[in-house]
DNA sequence: CGTCATACTTACATTTTTGTTGGTACCAAA
DNA sequence: TTTGGTACCAACAAAAATGTAAGTATGACG
């Protein structure tokens, strides 16, 4: 059944750092700012997890200050339209809950 | 972004138990025979949260000994071609982490 | 009267997740 | 030499999720 998929993008930020990467590589202080309720331990935990599922690719370049960019494997990429429906769905549920 | 939503299906067994409710209502004694895993606690605990997000609609018939029913919402109905794709999606990148 | 079945509930213990704080490495620029 | 910026890591603490074990209510049935 669908557990298999929900255990890889069912963490708390999962989704929405696929999300901010969907558009493109964001270094780990972009993404950082994008969520500005993550703590940078998180963060790094995450992103960590993503990279061991390959969802995420992770990319360190050899420079001063140290520079990391994150980015969608393809198989993160192919998520894209499930992301899309869910936001819709979402949408469509909250103003649901929202009259009760 | 799609935080809202994976808030609602983000829950361990959230996704297994709308999976199983996909085919028609099932008794609390019947989801516990499919999620051999789960402790009656926590499947309580995971209806309740369902109920409230109203993705899941709960029957209890005044009968001796009790029965209590549960059933997708139409909301919850709506999930079904997502999770399609999600379980299409999941067994595509498991193939993937397994070629590594 | 005692037993049975179902769907719970409660108290407590354990495990897992998350937050907090402080520190590191590196080189560039002042 | 000191400061600054980036992307971390590690130790400990707090909070949240989950497990465990026991108990509850009800009426039918024997």
């Amino acid at each position: 059944m669908e557990v298999y998929a929900a255990n890889l993008i069912g963490g708390q930020w999962t989704l929405a750092i696929c999300c901010y990467l969907i558009n493109g590589k964001l270094r780990f202080g972009e993404l950082k700012k994008k969520l500005p309720n993550i703590t940078e331990r998180m963060l790094t935990l995450q992103l960590r997890k993503l990279e061991e599922n390959k969802l995420v690719k992770r990319t360190v370049y050899a420079e001063v200050p140290p520079r990391v960019e994150y980015e969608l494997t393809e198989s993160g990429q192919r998520l894209k339209p499930i992301l899309g429906m869910l936001e819709k769905w979402g949408k469509e549920h909250q103003l649901l809950m929202a009259t009760d």
